[in-house]
DNA sequence: CGAAATTCCAACTATTCAGTTGCACTCGGA
DNA sequence: TCCGAGTGCAACTGAATAGTTGGAATTTCG
């Protein structure tokens, strides 16, 4: 049978983001990743380098995915609330790539793939402004306080249930959240527009 | 000299502290932990138990450090408000605190301290209703709102250098950071009041 | 004082794990 | 059909690293 390299490359990304995402970089085990993958792990040093390239090289993977996914248009207040309610859902549905995210922020002193996402950033910034007229800075504080509030719920569910008792099921309890957040970035949005016609 | 072993005691957690905020539980290391107390590591071992029992205890020690230093009350909006606001102050004094908390919620299954935590949880939701007059679930919802901005500040600040270009003073990006959250806790609670009243 | 218990540490062990090597197999081109 | 480059793997290596041990120093208490 012929050899499929692109195939092994990609079954060795799957398994890494699974792995990482759970233990992230240093609690990660390459033999798990290889075992997982089907693949002998030298490939994982051949193809992407060491532990921490290959680390990064998965991030990046999964970051080219997610910023394709959820974009910001349209225009007034609830363009801005909207995005966040999409970007909830999206992190609902990939809650590893979500993990992994936060595990580059502790583990990594320099974010992967900086300047594709710095482009990102800008356009999402441009976003909000042509939905908002906001000024650049707090465009900025805007959507960094909607990615807060959305990626920051996968990691405090575990302070979550601290607050409401009955972990009711899980359908329910996102979808309140959701609500919540949607209500929270359209109130932010408002008052920032406020404040900044006030001067 | 006469042995002193609470002070043997506070020195590893403190070391440990340092260590596990910098690296978390699966890439701190136990040796640079007592290296840097200057204490045997064996002693971690009699005092705490295995690492994973270690890295629980420091948590724990941090924890009720904390739960104390910050309290809800007063009333109206602004009660809340202010309450994320000095959760932010402390969170910037203390940001190995709260980079722990993270690592604790990527890297346990369970919460440190559950119970104490709960009550402490509790309290918070009492004094926010009492506050503003919102539902128990609107109250929690609005809590886990305010944890999320301000501890969430922590590990996103990588992200938040993809969005604003030059890396200004850090005191300067720290107070523009905290206005805005307090003006969006304080929207959001409004919001929230307004959509109950609503009903 | 002197025995028992406690604190402390240097050195040790056993294991785990990132990264490597040597070799066999497959492919594409000349 | 032969050669060189690329792919794949089992077994290996060497360095960390969590956890232990035996014994020396110190304290406590009869």
């Amino acid at each position: 049978m012929a050899w499929d390299t692109e195939r092994t490359k990609r079954l060795l990304l799957e398994a890494g983001a699974e792995e990482f995402s759970a233990f992230g970089l240093a609690g990660g085990r390459v033999d798990r990743i290889a075992a997982k993958a089907g693949v002998n792990k030298e490939r994982i040093y051949q193809y992407f380098g060491k532990k921490e390239a290959f680390f990064s090289a998965v991030v990046e993977s999964e970051l080219t995915a997610s910023l394709a996914a959820v974009e910001l248009s349209g225009d007034g207040v609830s363009a801005v609330a909207d995005y966040a309610g999409r970007r909830f859902d999206y992190q609902r549905t990939h809650p590893a790539f979500t993990r992994l995210l936060f595990w580059e922020g502790l583990e990594l002193e320099k974010p992967v793939a900086e300047e594709t996402r710095r482009r990102h950033a800008q356009t999402l910034v441009g976003g909000a402004r042509k939905a908002t007229g906001l000024s650049e800075a707090d465009a900025q504080e805007l959507l960094i306080t909607v990615i807060t509030l959305v990626d920051g719920w996968v990691t405090l569910q575990t302070a979550d249930r601290l607050f409401s008792p009955p972990p009711s099921r899980r359908d329910d309890r996102d979808s309140r959240r959701r609500e919540f957040i949607v209500m929270t970035v359209e109130a932010a949005t408002r008052a920032a527009i406020a404040r900044s016609d006030r001067t």
